[in-house]
DNA sequence: CGTTCAGTTGACTAAGGTCAATTCCCGTGG
DNA sequence: CCACGGGAATTGACCTTAGTCAACTGAACG
């Protein structure tokens, strides 16, 4: 099921309905079949993107190795913020895990936003400070649990991740290898 | 040499001296010797400290031992995100590395300078965007890099960490541990 | 169907950790 | 100002966790 553009603004801020015609006509219509790109590599990342129904994932390559770096579901949101903000190339590849229809706004779009509607800069806000924090729990568990601990928390705390994402992606989410994984996996089993 | 609070601010939005004479009288001043806590875990952090001069540092423990987070200077913002928006208990214990002066701020005034000065909530957003790159660039270290090139990208990027910050913070910081950044350095002297 | 790629398993390797002894340095008290 | 005590850093020997390489199985898709 599509989830609401409006409905998950309206969990932060207010706006009357006028303001969200103008929020809403700032975004645009984009869909993903399974596997494709959405931004490169190499590229500016010139939107930000609301996913409306689908999976989102991004991956740096290492090594000539993907490495993903985090999972974005219906409802949230992606852009790869140091590229968008400061125009510099893109050291991640976004891709679709499974058909995905997405909304994106342009940077100029959003700055107009946060000029026309006061409150939507509190809203960009919020949502940075979340990315943060979301961040933070990323980066928690990858200095204080070992391998096999960063697997359980992410099955306690994210098992949508387990069920819907395929298992060599999470282990490289974890910062191990698909085959290390593997036998933690089949540890907890027996 | 102490760093100017309104420098600061005015490097991101424009203000009267009326309204930084209102931001200003919303922070006050606090000063910590060397080692000295900031602020400990099990407590929530209510503010958003400004370090006009020193260097503080946040540490978690797992296991019974310190891992550092980060380590924030003069001229640099610090507060437990996650703690001070929720009311939540602190997971995290902050201390000054050497003696350090602060200017804080408390969540009911920072939200009155959200509301009272239009642009304020602009510069909370660019902090918080600000804060999300940074610990971005750490995590993208610890995932894609390994202990000996962690070390050399902070040697490179953040010399003031090697020079000013004792070697075993710097090695939890790192995700591993003293003996191991000792074995590191003295392999590349060699 | 057959090809391809994800996942599993086994044998071995390597990076970094652990434990312990030693040296070094620096802050504190006499 | 100097001496000393204790934590920081170094080093060696050995261990553990996760990585590597390779073979094999299985499911998915064209």
């Amino acid at each position: 099921m599509k989830v609401s553009l409006e409905k998950t603004i309206s969990k932060y801020i207010d706006f009357t309905a006028e303001e969200f015609k103008s929020i809403r006509d700032c975004f645009k219509i984009k869909t993903l079949k399974r596997r494709e790109i959405l931004h490169d590599i190499n590229t500016v990342c010139k939107y930000v993107y609301f996913i409306e129904e689908g999976i989102i994932r991004y991956f740096q390559v290492e090594d000539g190795e993907e490495v993903t770096g985090q999972f974005f579901f219906t409802g949230g949101w992606y852009t790869d913020l140091e590229s968008f903000l400061s125009n510099s190339y893109s050291r991640q590849t976004a891709q679709a895990i499974e058909s995905t229809s997405l909304l994106y706004i342009s940077k100029q779009d959003l700055e107009k936003l946060y000029k026309e509607i006061p409150q939507f800069e509190r809203f960009g806000r919020l949502m940075a400070e979340q990315a943060f924090i979301g961040l933070r729990k990323k980066t928690d568990n990858l200095t204080l649990l070992d391998a096999k601990e960063r697997y359980l928390m992410l099955l306690r705390q994210r098992p949508k991740v387990i069920e819907k994402i395929p298992q060599h992606y999470i282990a490289s989410y974890l910062g191990i290898k698909p085959q290390s994984l593997s036998r933690i996996r089949k540890n907890l089993v027996l």
